[in-house]
DNA sequence: TATGAATGAGCCTTCATTCAT
DNA sequence: CATGAATGAAGGCTCATTCAT
């Protein structure tokens, strides 16, 4: 995590910056996310921050870095809590369903953010923190993927491609970024929980017995 | 498709015209999609399209009108195939595998369009052309709800929230357009199969009988 | 001699956008010279082309870019014109004299621009084009110790330090552009005649025969 | 020298603050010297000086005030140098050679601070402070030309243009400021003699007797 | 049809300076 | 004395669009 000009200061002044800056930064994600990175002008965030344009620039070295910054909010948190499911001694299914919350979780309450991550990611493709992003982004997937082969290992799971089917799951649950309801927070669960039963039973019904 | 700029033209040159406006829509779907609509400059169009500035706007009234038009171009196709999916007389999954089919080939054939499609759709919401788009969307929409709910009526679907379950299936196909490789071996077809599978069964292995 | 946007152009056009952009320089140099580089704003310099922002921008690629060119604009005519002083057939002296008479001459006519290359080449000093000029910076200076040099193995010149011999004929010279009255140009052959005599036989009253 | 924010003190801390502010004017000058006034921001300024930026401001009105201040430094010891010369009881000859140390010596000593002045007196041409750097200079001129001219009365030395004589050798040395190294081997009182020895005698050989 | 010069609003960013603490 | 957050005017530059030729 960079922080800027963060040298030279006492404690508690430094202390007060990064909680701003931290605001300035969530401000900035939920701009982005309205307007897209492009249509948001600096005086937009200027309006969103309360600050005055100068005094924006005292938090952020430019638009861009606000991307980046945007970025590691989200991913951070939403990585260390699927390695820690990962490392728990449960049936896949259950592992799945859990990393279906959390993730179904972060959308929504990061729902801001990750529309920025999954449309302006180009943007900052060839910055140098991108390549920290990808690689976090690569590990959630491994972890998907691992769930998935262990399961099929012991029986649980049956497919044939791997690869698809983490981009089906993922596909399924992140795509929600484009329909959910900031407000309805709390069904964040409901819809992990349905979405994994029909990613694990699918939606044709039961043959009768 | 409304066309700009058609009238008071011989048979021959209108045609040219057409045809020069339609690979210029085209090509900008191209740029769009690669850089975004707001980081794509008009310079850039021109030098992707071979044609001079002045020239360009021979074909286009502005930036924003191509936007309209790459939706245009890839939901027409997209919306009579379904329709006439949806009027054969077929069982539920046959017509859900077929639609799947034609929207992950849309997707492929238009991945461009696609993508500007769910990254810009906002810029253009407050212009009167979206109106359209929007109806086309829904109507889309709608005829998936439709044999789903058919299906469920006549016993061979089971789910209980009709729009979660067509959220579910819409996602993991329409996040193809994130990763799918239009020149890669993993065929359209073989994805709308594998995805409509796991939609119908789920990865649960089958228990033993 | 870098070209500028001069590509796919009718000869006729590019001509008239090449004498455009002559002018552009000049008049930037001219602007510079008068405010130095850094009090000139983009707003003074289309005030002074009577283009608009926009414009301006079609003949420059920046600010920087200008200095550049206006080195080039003034060290290019100088430097043929002294090496074919130094290929003359002529005692050092005379070559001496005009060289004095070419440098005079350039001053007086660019006065401008040699006031921004004494005093603002270190902005540009890591640019790449600014090599080219320190080469001809160097070439020049190179033109004038021969020709001492020469003077001193025939005999005529007698000096024991041919780099401080040298800097007190340029600074002689050189120093005009402080004080130097640009509507005065006729003078310049005049102060040149005046200096290169003090340089070559010194203020001293000749001892009574 | 005016002095700033100096009233209500105590002798002590009063000499602390000159001395400070002092120690401000010359690191201001060195960087202004190296990269100019425009192109100097003051958190150059505050990372050269080591201050704060608001502690920076203690010392100083602003970043103008420091040219003023800076031109005032050097210009002052040179003046009053002259004078004393001036008045002495010695040939033209050798006032001229004690006023080309004392000048030669004051680039030397204070080169960043000559530096600045040739660039930028322009931008302080209007300040009121000024009206007495510009009448300094004018007396040091004044200085120069009546040795010369005295000279010339006394039959000593031979010229007929007292301006373009005294241009001549101002020239001469005051270019030095852009290559004198003060750290090199190349001593200052060298270079007077070496420049002052030209400027008498020229460099054109003696005719053998 | 086609060209490319020109427009001018607007964008991102910098920076000298102030002031509450 | 000193800090550093905040200001807001201004700077360099871009870019969609127009229009005379």
């Amino acid at each position: 995590m960079p922080e800027k000009k963060a040298e030279g200061k006492t404690a508690r002044s430094r202390e007060r910056y990064e909680q701003r800056r931290q605001e300035v930064v969530d401000t900035a994600a939920k701009v982005f996310a309205e307007r897209g990175f492009h249509a948001t002008t600096v005086d937009d965030l200027v309006a969103a921050t309360g600050l005055q344009r100068g005094g924006l620039y005292h938090y952020i070295d430019g638009k861009m870095e606000l991307l980046i910054a945007i970025h590691e909010r989200f991913i951070e948190p939403l990585l260390s809590e699927a390695r820690e499911i990962a490392e728990r001694d449960e049936p896949p299914e259950t592992q799945l369903r859990s990393v279906a919350h959390a993730l179904m979780g972060d959308i929504a309450s990061y729902r801001d953010q990750v529309t920025v991550f999954l449309h302006e990611w180009r943007i900052i493709e060839s910055d140098p923190a991108w390549k920290a992003i990808r690689k976090a982004r690569k590990e959630f997937e491994q972890i998907i993927t691992d769930i998935l082969e262990r399961g099929r290992e012991e029986g649980t799971f049956a497919f044939t491609d791997s690869r698809l089917t983490l981009l089906a799951w993922l596909g399924m649950i992140n795509y929600s970024y484009q329909w959910f309801d900031p407000e309805g927070r709390t069904q964040a669960p409901h819809v992990a929980d349905y979405f994994t039963d029909i990613f694990l039973s699918g939606v044709r019904a039961a043959p009768p017995a």
